[in-house]
DNA sequence: CAATTTTTTTGAACAGGTTCAAAAAATGCT
DNA sequence: AGCATTTTTTGAACCTGTTCAAAAAAATTG
């Protein structure tokens, strides 16, 4: 409604440019020295700029680290296809990729509880649930797609429609415990890892019979209300207009 | 092993005082303004002292806001005693005690996405699973247990043990979903608790069922582990040394 | 009560995220 | 090329959380 300024956002080749050297820059000092020591000062500095033109690119520290999902999401997707092309079995493919996830994540450990900090503010463009996350949401959402879609298991529709969210959602706990992991090695995320894979497989099986139909398909309306409420944009086509949001 | 001062912290009548005359403030602004607006130094201005002397007495803005959760515990506390004595079955206690507590956070709403990000952060002492918050947390799971254990419902010991826990991390969820929650009234929320409520006992139900002991024994074991990795303290009588934690 | 120690309080500083007006450079147009 | 417009870049603020040395006030002790 209000096209006032085209807003500073129309790029040019020497604009592209800068931007990627600063993003660069901050992931280079991200790994590092980790959050705290990474100031948008030093990531100026380093990057040659002026702490103003960072700020020109990226309106916020957040931004910056949005960068970050995106990474460790494609180097994660990178690292799980070979797995997922040689196992077959709905558990063994999870329990790869799970695996994967932390692999991939682990040089970011110290800082992964500051992201997970700021995600978590509802208002935060990097929380996973908000609609500036749904790109990289629905791209790690379509993993576990294809994780569940090859599976010749005999699990009922209604379930194996649902099934890659809930995944996800699995997922993202067990990234909550992993922050939180002080074992050496992270040996008990991957011990719970193990665990809950197995413990899913079975509630799968169980989920899928034919006596728990009822209970499933109350349970599956609820997360499918669920999932909609806590994330604006996945029914596709509907009110897509607030695409350039904005924080105060 | 180093006890070179006294640490400041050797307290005096005035220093009550002044300490409650700050927190008094805090919460008050905190509740008018909301999060950001409620700067220390508009706290300290307020109160009629100085910036640093709010500091001495709450070493951080974000211990101030541990306070939050000691008020709004005994609030939800109190208002649910009537409700647990005039309900008896499982389920209906659960749903009266899970309304109350959205009743009682609402007026907070608007900060308490700010509130749920600082304690995201596993460094955090608001962080409801990291060892400062101990008491409070044990505190609300012990309304949970009072919920369960005067409950007739035929529930399995092993259950039974685990379920105050459980219901904790359930109530915890809703919060979550609350804290998103941009429906008129928080109908959305309240709607989530019915149905959740209503899942939950049928669930219950199932889980007692004998032909579900081995999964039902697995899940609760896993349970159990979390429980002890996420919430050091809460296996009493074990290395309490770190009693008074600072964080650097 | 005077000396000493402890607690409370202050005020000034620092660091880092963020904003903004204006200068500099690049681009577009005739 | 010459002028207008847009984009990039700068540097200087501003605000807020936090720290700290030192002054003021209390409490303790001999």
């Amino acid at each position: 409604m209000k096209i006032s300024k085209k807003s500073t956002t129309t790029k040019t080749a020497k604009g592209e440019q800068t931007k990627a050297l600063i993003l660069n820059t901050a992931l280079e000092m991200l790994h590092e020295r980790g959050y705290e020591q990474t100031t948008m000062r030093a990531i100026a500095e380093k990057a040659g700029v002026s702490l103003g033109n960072a700020y020109h690119y990226f309106g916020s520290k957040d931004h910056l680290i949005q960068a970050f999902y995106h990474r460790t999401h494609e180097d994660h997707l990178r690292a799980s296809l070979p797995a997922l092309q040689k196992e077959s079995s709905l558990k063994a493919r999870l329990l790869s990729v799970m695996r994967l996830k932390i692999e991939t994540l682990e040089p970011y450990h110290e800082f992964a509880g500051v992201l997970f900090q700021t995600a978590a503010d509802p208002h935060s463009p990097l929380n996973p649930f908000a609609h500036a996350a749904a790109p990289v949401r629905r791209d790690s959402i379509k993993l576990f797609e294809g994780l569940v879609a090859e599976s010749k298991a005999r699990i009922p529709d209604d379930l194996r429609t649902e099934l890659p969210y809930l995944l996800w959602l699995y997922h993202m706990g067990i990234i909550l415990f992993w922050i939180h992991d002080p074992s050496r090695k992270r040996a008990r995320t991957y011990r719970l890892i193990d665990q809950t894979v197995d413990l899913l497989d079975k509630l799968i099986s169980l989920a899928s019979n034919p006596l728990m139909r009822p209970v499933r398909k109350k349970a599956l309306r609820l997360v499918a209300e669920l999932r909609d409420d806590l994330t604006p944009g996945s029914s596709d086509a509907v009110s897509d207009e607030e695409t350039e949001s904005e924080d105060q």
